[in-house]
RNA sequence: GGGCGUAUGUCGGAAUAGGUAGACGAGACGGUCUCAAAAACCGUUAGUAGUAAUACUGUGUGAGUUCAAGUCUCACUACGCCCACCA
């Protein structure tokens, strides 16, 4: 066992017993809030990429404080949802149980890092007294029509027995077991995420986060604008209605294809000669999984509509129509115009079944498909001659819009959230079902509804949640009319809680609201949130769109919740494979903790490489560090009790301080811990050192190693507490020395180096310049053109 | 296919705004201490040639701008991540 640890558990006492790190709610200092996603507690235990993001974090909150701010920094465990589930399905224990279980393993482990957590505002999502407040907000949501239930399919993961939204099913595949995702058919509750598209792209403005992140959500909400044109139906009175990005190639479409799933093949089954060999291919769709119509990209598929034939608006040629499941019954109108000269996948489908092409763009090669780029419109009407693809566009817009049959139209990828789980371990939705109120909020002073207890938790193939077993439970007593009526048994996926998590923290034990005004209005938002890369679209979606709508309503003073969002680099295992039990390269934090200290390990982690970029652990490295802390803990025989810095130390101090404080606040961590190397392996150069010049490295060093620092700064009686003490600063005029070398380049290549006076006038420095033995050597026999001399850096003789 | 990003010794990585490339750490090699090892400490460590001074080459590849390019511009290559039949 490492002797780091006994410090490390004195001052971690120390610290929990002065209620160091308790954030008030009211300060004259100015505030500011750090924020670290929420742990699952999971049975796993933590991960050093945990401590890489929760160490970062806990040294810009110590600074800050050394600064002056007023520093919330809490942390709490998003315990609903399917990890902590399984794990108690597999481990046969009741997930509330495993949860508590998990959280004190996870507490425990955390607290060994000598975190400066605000531990008096800790939650869990599970915890009734917070759910409750989840539960009381998806009522607003209901309250104002943002919520509602829609019988739809939905991705679907026969493995876990369970409804997925988009976010959750990206790729096909199941984003907990990786299955792959089916449709199903399901009635769910959802709420009208889509309507806040372009409000969730505009409100990135006020937002600091980085271009990746604020590119990812753009391209996520997938913003087109185009137009909806409606094709008259030859033999019906009807219209087919298409979206494009394209209405300028209106005059190139020769086909046209509607989703399997599209209703039109349902209304109009009379007219349809060819029924059953529809049916069969709309079986076929059906049971492809999302994972297959990917995958099976290159292939088009599809089949003939016989019967029912579609009128170009704007010429009046008549249009065969196919369905094939290249065309996505969520997006657009479920149809489209094809337009096989000039869209790939058009092309593609055109050519296997031989339908003509017409082209409407000049240039270009046709039988390749020459999309997209402007080009001069031909065979195109009103649009003959037209060169710019905007122009064109715009014409054919107004064209339709005039003539009634067409209109621009703006559309998102975005969908609604599908917000029902069929699972137990998670938030009840607090409604029920009347035969004659339809569905109806439990009031609110019955909120919660709690979970109840029971001995099967696991998932129904029935596609029920286990819940609807439960008669005792579901059956009850409508709150508006109080006849006999059922409660809702799906629950809330696992993004419920952690969409509004960062709000409690500001006012954790309020039972009379979510957090109070006051509270709100004095933390307004997130400064700083850290999370991982992964949660770019999805968890900060939704975190966004939940709080623009508590904005829109009144109860939450800032549209955005976020000010500035980082994301840490994932920690890999040595080799740069992913740490996982099958490899059995995982490094578990607690052995480092033994091993090396906590403080070794937390300076590790920070000066392992850029924060941003993913990383291979490598124990040596980790060793390193605790080699570093040594060598400080032994430079404490050299303090001689005196005041001040040794003059000789001066200089450099200044200079580190600067660059130190400089790249703590741009999170450059790594060069944080080099520059103090590069002060020690200079303070080791010296006979002795003074108190001040000790004490500095100490409290520089503080935010990533706070233990050993309040140690040493105690046991050499240098001053005060270093969480007591402001942070430093520097003297702007004792950071340049005097005397400098300084390079000489001939021809813009390295030949000599000189120490000059940074009083040193020009022609001098020129002059010592070619005086160099070197110089002369490599001028000799040349002619001079010009001596450029930058100040303090660079001397370049320049010769013909 | 689309978007975003990255490329520097044996390895992780440094290099404010174009100005001595390889800081700092790891590893390796040599040494001190020790019966020995570990730890600790000292030295060397981009490549090639040379005893050395020094010279040449060198930041994925090719061009360009500049007195000067890891850094700026253009083209290319490789890798990584995210999205993807989104009309």
């Amino acid at each position: 066992m490492s002797t780091y640890t006994e410090i490390e558990k004195k001052w971690q006492k120390h610290w929990e017993d002065n209620n160091v790190f308790k954030a008030q709610n009211k300060s004259d200092k100015p505030k500011y809030y750090y924020l670290v996603e929420f742990p699952y507690p999971s049975g796993a235990g933590l991960h050093v990429g945990h401590v890489r993001s929760y160490t970062a974090l806990d040294a810009l909150a110590r600074k800050k404080r050394m600064n002056g701010y007023n520093v919330l920094f809490p942390m709490g465990w998003d315990a609903f949802g399917a990890p902590a589930e399984q794990y108690a399905i597999k481990n046969h224990i009741h997930p509330k149980e495993a949860v508590q279980r998990n959280i004190e393993t996870f507490k425990n482990q955390i607290k060994s890092l000598g975190l400066s957590i605000d531990w008096s505002r800790e939650f869990a999502t599970t915890d009734p007294e917070y759910y409750k407040w989840t539960q009381w907000q998806f009522l607003k949501f209901f309250e104002h029509n943002m919520a509602y239930k829609a019988r739809k399919n939905i991705n679907w993961c026969p493995n876990c027995k369970m409804g997925l939204s988009n976010e959750d099913s990206s790729g096909g595949v199941c984003e907990r077991c990786g299955h792959p995702v089916e449709q199903r058919e399901k009635e769910q509750w959802m709420l009208r995420m889509s309507t806040y598209a372009e409000d969730l792209i505009s409100g990135l403005e006020d937002t600091k986060f980085q271009d990746r992140i604020k590119t990812a959500q753009i391209n996520w909400i997938g913003k087109s604008t185009g137009a909806e044109v409606e094709f008259k139906l030859k033999e019906v009175n009807d219209n087919l209605v298409v979206y494009t990005t394209r209405p300028d190639t209106l005059y190139g479409v020769t086909f046209m294809v509607i989703s399997p799933e599209h209703p039109l093949i349902e209304k109009y089954q009379d007219k349809i000669n060819n029924m059953s060999e529809i049916k069969a291919y709309q079986e076929k769709a059906k049971n492809k999984t999302e994972f297959e119509r990917t995958q099976m990209n290159k292939e088009k598929t599809g089949v003939k509509i016989e019967g029912l034939t579609g009128i170009n608006p704007i010429n009046n040629d008549e249009i065969p129509i196919y369905a094939s499941d290249y065309v996505m019954m969520n997006y657009g109108t479920g149809a489209i115009m094809a337009v096989p000269a000039h869209d790939e996948r058009d092309y593609e489908f055109a050519n296997k079944f031989n339908i003509k092409i017409k082209a409407v763009i000049k240039g270009g090669d046709i039988s390749k498909c020459a999309y997209t780029g402007d080009g001069e419109m031909i065979n195109s009407g009103i649009l003959n001659g037209l060169t710019n693809k905007k122009d064109s566009i715009n014409k054919m817009i107004s064209y339709l819009e005039e003539k009634g049959i067409g209109h621009k139209k703006t559309n998102y990828k975005l969908q609604d959230w599908v917000f029902s789980r069929q699972r137990f371990w998670g938030e009840p939705i607090p409604l029920v079902y009347c035969e004659d109120c339809g569905w109806v909020p439990v009031k609110e002073e019955d909120l919660p509804v709690l979970l109840p207890n029971v001995t099967n938790y696991e998932p129904t193939d029935t596609g029920e949640s286990p819940l609807a077993a439960i008669t005792d439970w579901v059956n009850t007593t409508c709150p508006k009319c109080g006849k006999p009526a059922k409660r809702e048994t799906d629950t809330m996926p696992n993004w419920a809680g952690s969409s509004w998590y960062w709000l409690r923290y500001m006012d954790p034990h309020n039972d009379k609201e979510f957090a109070s005004r006051e509270a709100l209005d004095y933390w307004e938002k997130l400064d700083f949130y850290n999370g991982g890369m992964e949660h770019a679209t999805r968890h900060l979606l939704y975190a966004r769109f939940w709080n623009q709508f508590l904005y829109n309503i009144g109860l939450v003073p800032n549209k955005e919740p976020i000010e500035t969002r980082v994301s840490h680099g994932m920690i890999l295992g040595e080799g740069g494979v992913k740490m996982s039990k099958s490899l059995g390269n995982v490094v578990n934090p607690d052995d480092m903790i033994k091993m090396y200290g906590a403080d070794s390990l937390r300076c590790y982690e920070m000066f392992i490489g850029d924060y941003e970029k993913e990383v291979a652990w490598n124990e040596q490295g980790l060793n390193g560090c605790k080699r570093f802390i040594d060598r400080i803990c032994r430079i404490g025989e050299k303090v001689i009790d005196q005041k001040g810095y040794s003059n000789n130390l001066e200089i450099l101090i200044n200079q580190t301080i600067k660059k130190v404080s400089e790249d703590y606040d741009a999170m450059k961590f790594n060069t944080v811990v080099s520059a103090l190397m590069i002060l020690l392996n200079e303070y080791e150069k010296q006979e002795n050192i003074t108190k001040d010049d000790y004490r500095i490295l100490l409290v520089l060093f503080n935010p990533i190693a706070p233990h050993i620092t309040e140690e040493l700064n105690e046991k050499y009686n240098l001053g005060e507490a270093i969480y007591k003490t402001s942070w430093p600063t520097y003297n702007p005029n004792k950071i340049v020395s005097d005397e400098k070398e300084i390079a000489v380049q001939v021809n813009g290549k390295l030949r000599a180096t000189i120490k000059i006076n940074i009083n040193d006038s020009e022609d001098k420095i020129k002059e010592m310049a070619l005086s160099e033995e070197n110089v002369k050597n490599h001028t000799r026999d040349k002619e001079i053109t010009k001596i450029i001399v930058i100040k303090n850096k660079i001397v370049n003789v320049v010769t013909k």
